[in-house]
RNA sequence: GGGUCGUUAGCUCAGUUGGUUAGAGUGCUGCCUUGACAUGGCAGAGGUCACAAGUUCAAAUCUUGUACGACCCA
């Protein structure tokens, strides 16, 4: 016997280890099954599992356990990233805790310390992931750093580098002086900030007293400014441009250049220029031929080419020192308040300097187009479709991208360096050594590639690309992608280029974006506001599987989830009444019976239910295959409680107390069927408790549930399903009467009815009993005539019920109530009839809705009529 | 500045191609310790579907505009 509550944490452990003993989650391309396929995104190695892993993950779950029951041989690729700059942050953090750097230990010993960081600590997420239930083929793990992912990383460099579609160039790339190395421009946070605006006067050379007026917002870079320039049609500097001024404090002449970017609208309408620390300077400069200086170091601090009482001081320091200085001068105008957006490293937080360096780059637009013309054409789908949108805007105008770093952890550019500074790109050194020749001295680059560059790769390169393996033929393309949006740019577009690219084909056939998960009020959740949930503490709390649940029935599409732990306590009240549900079973010995063809079945509240749960069965799958997660979970949800738990459980108490020996034995085989069927359909989201019911119901089972198959639908049996839905509509409708009346539940009342025909007759004489401890009520009759006194007159089909109550009986709120049905009655059939006069209706719409409409009026009027005449039976009784 | 999305019950949200008496969960109210379950049962109240105009026989659903809000990009 099961206990009196279900204890989550007592079965998740055993359940997961159960699974991975029997290889449950392995996939097998040899079984001769169709494939199905999701790549697990890859979390970064130095994390643990938040609220969104755990919505993203659960998803994939749901996704890969429904089509593992479908009979699809389904794999769940895992892994993880290496992530660069993360992981060395993390690993030198600690080192620094010991009072080491990692230039004392040398580029390989930090590299060594890495993995033993990574052999220690680097299982953290996939460990958090086994808590969540997930059921990836953890036999084929892979690490973005593994010997096969770093082979097809460098060969994939080396065919773009051949193909020209990698080069090397000296450009202002986004340089994180915290950190050391350049950045992609995705990994920039643009902020908000309320910064200044400075306006300096330039003195004219060889004019006294005569000055250019500049406006800026970051006066350090004026040490590097090589001109200023105005617009061609600026008529106030027309006669200037041409002629010099003098840069204060350097004393540099710099000329000043017409060029359209000085918007004269804009501050004084002239703008000074500094082409090596800004994007938008060093256009100007090229156009105007600008000679760039570079002013800082990579600390972001002032360097060699400033005058020697700047040298070495921080930017923000320069700051203030240069505007105190052209204070002194007499050459600061003004200053204002000036709102502006500040690029800030993502990972570091501190501010981006542009800055010009020696950088390799993808040429990402030549890559993009055919990724975009796959979604263009339907290869593939974004799930939901707007998502497409962003994408396109994203492709449409991508940048080349970045792909070196200036760090030690990640995968070293396969490139080699002569003395003369000619480049050799191959696999190995010993293929450089060939290409440069015999004898000449080589030194590899020391830059490494971007994290993204090598998950771009991870659809096929975990597949075991570049070899031809039988995997890749089999799993790629992959069905879906499932993703939040945060990562198109990142990880979705480059997937789509390179699989494109080395494949041939799309990486994935689908590509479903969910939802954020924020915080009650719909924040976002973030460490510095304190508003975070931890997953694992929900599990704690209310198990995986509540958890699980919560989630994926508030996963509705395109929309956030503001995630709620009220929902996530519901949801476990869920589990738990299943589990008593179960406990039912067992106490009336509802066993699953081996054989049992469900389709066969006699009983009507036995022939709806077969066909109830083969309906959900549908729903659910369908809306699985459609990504609309809350709907399959609303769909098992109503189904379990409402409608098995609360009708079907309570109609067959009175069959399973009673004496006809067949029936019982049907009916305890027919709800053990049920309560089996309903473990299958929940059971992708709820793998745990489904997995240790189905366990505890049979003496012995052939497979484990996760193994099962998929439900079908058996059976549909009209007559069944509308003798039940009388029945629901009868006991409702007494039971209301009963509680608005405030009738004591230990009354038992007497009903009559009256106008009934044959089937209903039947369906009274067949459930009897039923209705009878259902509804409390001492008898149920059928009568010819109206019953009237001391009775609440009610309509439920074709006949008309006399509930007696007529101690608890208040003869004109009857009366009003009465006339508030018919009131309600004539107003929507009074629409309906208006709606079929109108000529046009009946024309233009549907043959189908017009026949529903007039069927709906005659219903309708039917029992309208009805109530009429028990309003007249009150009345003349008054 | 460009773009995307949202506004439906007190709260959180469903509502597939226009045709339902507009739904769910949660909260609220009343009754119920009935032999699976009080982490429960039964019943109930609660909505001019943000606003305005338009298209249509028919609009929560389509179009346009307004207001408010969210996010992405520059």
């Amino acid at each position: 016997m099961l206990d009196k509550t279900f204890n989550p944490a007592a079965v998740e452990e055993k359940h997961y280890t159960l699974w991975e003993e029997k290889n449950a989650f392995a996939a097998n391309h040899e079984a001769g099954k169709e494939p199905y396929t999701i790549m697990m995104p890859p979390p970064n190695v130095t994390g643990s599992l938040h609220m969104g892993h755990a919505l993203t993950f659960t998803l994939q779950d749901i996704l890969i356990r429904y089509n593992r029951m479908k009979g699809k041989d389904a794999l769940w690729q895992p892994g993880t990233d290496h992530a660069g700059i993360a992981t060395q942050m993390v690993v030198e953090r600690r080192l620094e805790a010991e009072g080491v750097t990692r230039h004392d230990l040398g580029r390989d010993k930090f590299i060594d310390k890495i993995w033993e960081w990574k052999a220690q600590s680097g299982g953290t997420i996939v460990n958090q992931l086994r808590r969540l239930g997930a059921s990836a083929d953890w036999a084929k793990e892979r690490f973005t750093m593994d010997e096969g992912l770093s082979e097809a990383v460098r060969k994939v460099f080396v065919e773009l580098y051949k193909q020209d579609l990698i080069y090397r160039d000296k450009k202002l790339v986004n340089w994180d002086p915290k950190l050391h190395t350049a950045i992609s421009d995705l990994e920039v946070e643009q902020r908000e900030v309320n910064g200044k605006m400075w306006y300096f006067n330039y003195p004219l050379e060889g004019e006294d007293g005569k000055f250019v007026t500049v406006g800026t917002t970051r006066p350090e870079t004026m040490l590097g400014d090589t001109g200023v320039a105005v617009h061609p049609d600026d008529e106030r500097y027309k006669d200037l441009i041409g002629r010099n001024v003098i840069l204060p404090i350097v004393n540099r002449a710099i000329p000043i250049v017409a060029d359209e970017y000085a918007d004269p609208e804009k501050g004084s309408g002239a703008v000074k220029i500094t082409p090596g620390h800004d994007f938008n300077d060093y256009e100007v400069g090229k156009r105007c031929n600008l000679e760039i200086i570079n002013v800082l170091d990579l600390n972001a601090h002032l360097n060699e080419n400033v005058p020697e009482k700047y040298q070495g001081m921080d930017r923000f320091e320069a700051r203030t020192k240069v505007v105190a200085e052209m204070e002194e001068l007499g050459l600061l105008v003004k200053i204002e308040e000036n709102p502006m957006t500040v690029p800030y490293g993502d990972r570091s937080g501190v501010v981006i300097e542009p800055w010009l360096t020696d950088q390799w780059f993808v040429k990402a637009d030549v890559l993009a187009k055919p990724a975009l013309e796959a979604v263009e054409t339907g290869k593939t789908r974004f799930v939901p479709k707007q998502w497409e949108n962003t994408y396109y805007e994203w492709m449409r105008n991508i940048q080349p991208w970045c792909i070196s770093r200036q760090i030690w952890w990640g995968h070293q550019i396969p490139a080699w360096f002569d003395e003369d500074g000619n480049v050799y790109v191959e696999m190995t050194e010993e293929a450089a050594q060939k290409a440069a020749g015999e004898g000449v001295k080589l030194t590899r680059e020391t830059d490494v590639l971007d994290t993204w560059f090598s998950s771009a790769l991870w659809p096929f390169s975990t597949l075991g690309w570049p070899e031809k393996t039988p995997q890749l033929d089999h799993y790629y393309t992959t069905d879906v992608l499932v993703t939040g949006f945060d990562i198109i740019f990142f990880w979705v577009a480059r997937m789509m280029m390179m699989g494109i690219h080395f494949m041939g084909e799309v990486p994935f056939k689908d590509i479903y974006i969910h939802a954020l998960v924020r915080d009650e009020q719909g924040a976002k959740m973030s460490k510095s506001k304190g508003n975070v949930i931890d997953p694992l503490e929900l599990i704690d709390q209310y198990g995986a599987d509540a958890m699980r649940f919560t989630l994926t029935a508030m996963a509705a599409q395109g929309r956030d989830i503001k995630l709620a732990t009220s929902r996530v306590e519901g949801y476990r009240n869920f589990a738990t009444k299943l589990w008593n549900a179960a406990r039912f079973c067992q106490i009336n010995g509802c066993k699953p019976v081996k054989g049992l063809d469900a389709a066969s079945v006699k009983h009507p509240v036995n022939r709806w239910i077969v066909g109830k749960v083969g309906e959900v069965a549908g729903e659910v799958g369908t809306a699985i295959d459609g990504y609309r997660f809350n709907e399959s979970a609303n769909a098992i949800y109503g189904f379990a409680w409402g409608t098995f738990c609360d009708w079907y459980l309570e109609f067959t108490k009175p069959i399973l107390n009673g004496d006809d020996e067949s029936a019982i034995e049907e009916t305890r085989a027919t709800t053990a069927w049920v309560f089996d069927q309903i473990l299958h359909i929940l059971h992708p989201m709820m793998p745990f408790i489904t997995e240790e019911l189905w366990e505890s119901m049979a003496d012995e089972r052939d497979m484990q549930l996760i193994s099962a198959a998929w439900p079908e639908k058996l059976l549909d049996d009209s007559d069944a399903n509308e003798e039940m839905d009388w029945l629901v509509q009868l006991i409702s409708t007494i039971r209301t009467t009963r509680s608005e009346l405030n009738v004591p539940g230990s009354v038992a009342l007497s009903v009559y009815l009256q106008g009934a025909n044959e089937k209903t007759a039947q369906r009274l004489v067949r459930n009897e009993n039923l209705i009878k401890r259902m509804a409390r009520l001492g008898s149920i009759n059928l009568v010819d005539e109206a019953v009237a006194h001391g009775c609440v007159q009610e309509v439920v089909g074709e006949s008309t019920v006399f509930i007696n109550v007529v101690d608890h009986m208040d003869v004109a709120a009857e009366k009003a109530r009465l006339e508030k049905e018919i009131a309600n009655l004539d107003k929507i059939i009074g629409g309906k009839e208006k709606k079929l006069a109108n000529e046009k209706f009946v024309a233009n719409a549907p043959a189908d809705v017009v026949a529903t409409e007039r069927q709906k009026v005659q219903e309708l009027s039917e029992k309208n009529a009805k109530f009429k005449e028990a309003l007249a039976r009150l009345t003349s009784a008054l």
